[in-house]
DNA sequence: CTGAAAGCGCTTACAG
DNA sequence: CTGAAAGCGCTTACAG
């Protein structure tokens, strides 16, 4: 394999001109620079990006951390992500999770030895007092409501939005109402349980613990919730969910067994993905992708130096058939 | 940032014994690898991956080619590699390339410039003659029918599983099938095309151009199918469909507009996501997360020096409730 | 505009 | 079991 000292020597010149060729440096004579990319092509030269990465210090490459790839949420955060680092020449490594705590240690230990410059957090299990340690390890920004000024972090208003949706449940006459959560134990859920919590004493209602559903991820958990709901004793008249997978998985079962939603039961959903609209689900608005572009954004004003930010996205009320 | 000559000072051996212990060689007097041990937590060292990928030559990354994450079946491919990769502690890049050529060849740039050690290809636009001159550039593995000796492969019988959903539907007294594909160029639509042209043949049936549909990924795409086939003047009794999320979105709308499921017009899909289970979509499984896993496989054999190989996976028709 | 030299931080025969 | 030395292939002040 050519390297860079073979060019300089069949192009007659010095190594730092031929790293100056390349990097497009200029102060560069056309005529060296012509001879350099000749002998460049002759020699079949490819650069070693290593060598450059150890040099540089930085590897133009920043982490994304996620629980699973397979989740529309989360592909549609990706796909913002991969959208803007390709735009901006920068690489992507993933890091499927599965909420395993030591996975999310694994990506963090990546950057520290540097294999990325930067790490985007999807999702994660790790408590944020833990996270709070590797804050000197490198730029990091969550895609999840945070104050914390050692990081970047976007998200939607989740308290607000889950207010707005529990309200206007509420002035659709509900009162018995019930939510699904993905999982009771990350940061959003907290913000959500919380509105939910004021939302209940707003109207005098007590907060029952066996209404608060979570671990529903797929269309299957969104049957599975349906089944759970028909086997409450007391039922709720609504069921705000916190995806649309699941919604639609529980609109669907309880088509199947005649029961008529919104009349037996309204569903609240949230994302908006495009199952939402087709089946009509009323829903709030997250757009996952464009969370996914601003996430990158911030890591890139990290990377060249700037404070972390909080950014937050607006949502929507989608107003459909289901409530 | 301490380097590992400063541990060697500290702990007052050489970088050679300190290298060795950061690798888990044998051969190092316990003494000396406490020394080293306490040097390194003292410094609080961390290794440079970039002077490891540089000295070693490799990059422990993969590459993964795929037009856009946020498809299932996509998704599903993705989520295999990564379950994969991560048992093997390989890295994984990422490259969305929205089936343009430039950005196809970029990763293949990649692999040349040793970002990574090799490419998994999920699907490209590129042409096999053109894939073909990046052959000597490193190990590649696609996932689609291939023969080609250069490079492994996977997928499942794209002609016979596609031939034997025909016949199936010849078999419930079809005669006019349509058929759906994501893009007529793809090699797998190749075959596709070709099991559909054969069983034309057979029962003694005509081509028709605007049978076979095209650019189909999205829920949304199924709803606009299915409005391309109510304008048709003569209408296929059957459609067989390439993808479950394209057969959901032409299912639902045909629904609003009371067009009976498979009465009026039935359908067969491809994949078998969670989806086509929960509205009863008849429809050919193709294990996507499977696949992701066997194509990593692949490359795990490639990258210990194997020649490519190429592997079939298997498929099954589904019967429930659409044809 | 150009080159010699130091530096990035590790690994790996080789000799002992 | 251990160390000195060469090597991986670039980049980047510095001096001219």
């Amino acid at each position: 394999m050519a390297n860079i000292r073979k060019i300089a020597e069949l192009a007659g010149v010095s190594i730092s001109t031929v790293s100056r060729v390349l990097n497009d440096h200029p102060y560069v004579k056309e005529e060296k620079r012509k001879k350099v990319l000749n002998a460049m092509e002759q020699l079949e030269y490819t650069r070693n990006i290593h060598a450059v990465h150890l040099s540089k210090g930085y590897s133009n490459m920043i982490g994304v951390v996620l629980p699973t790839i397979n989740i529309p949420y989360f592909a549609g955060l990706l796909e913002g992500i991969a959208e803007e680092a390709e735009t901006s020449g920068i690489h992507l490594a993933l890091y499927q999770t599965n909420y395993l705590l030591e996975k999310e240690r694994y990506s963090l230990e990546q950057l520290k030895q540097r294999q990325i410059d930067g790490l985007i957090i999807c999702s994660k299990a790790m408590p944020d007092h833990e996270l709070m340690e590797w804050k000197e390890t490198g730029p990091i920004v969550l895609c999840q409501s945070s104050q914390d000024p050692n990081f970047s972090s976007i998200s939607i208003p989740h308290h607000t939005a889950f207010r707005h949706g529990l309200d206007y449940l509420i002035s659709k006459g509900h009162r018995k109402i019930g939510i699904a959560l993905a999982r009771k134990k990350g940061i959003n859920s907290h913000y959500r349980i919380k509105a939910y919590q004021d939302a209940l004493k707003d109207i005098g209602e007590p907060y029952k613990e066996e209404w608060v559903m979570d671990n529903l991820l797929t269309m299957s958990d969104g049957e599975t919730l349906f089944h759970k709901w028909v086997m409450l004793k007391e039922k709720p008249t609504a069921m705000f969910v916190a995806n649309d997978q699941v919604s639609a998985g529980m609109l669907l079962e309880a088509q199947k067994h005649s029961v008529t939603i919104p009349d037996d039961l309204a569903i609240l959903s949230c994302d908006n993905q495009e199952i939402s609209r087709i089946l009509g689900i009323s829903t709030i608005e997250i757009q996952t992708k464009e969370m996914g572009k601003r996430s990158f954004t911030l890591m890139k004003k990290q990377l060249k130096g700037d404070s972390p930010e909080h950014f937050v996205l607006p949502y929507r009320l989608i107003e459909r058939l289901t409530v």
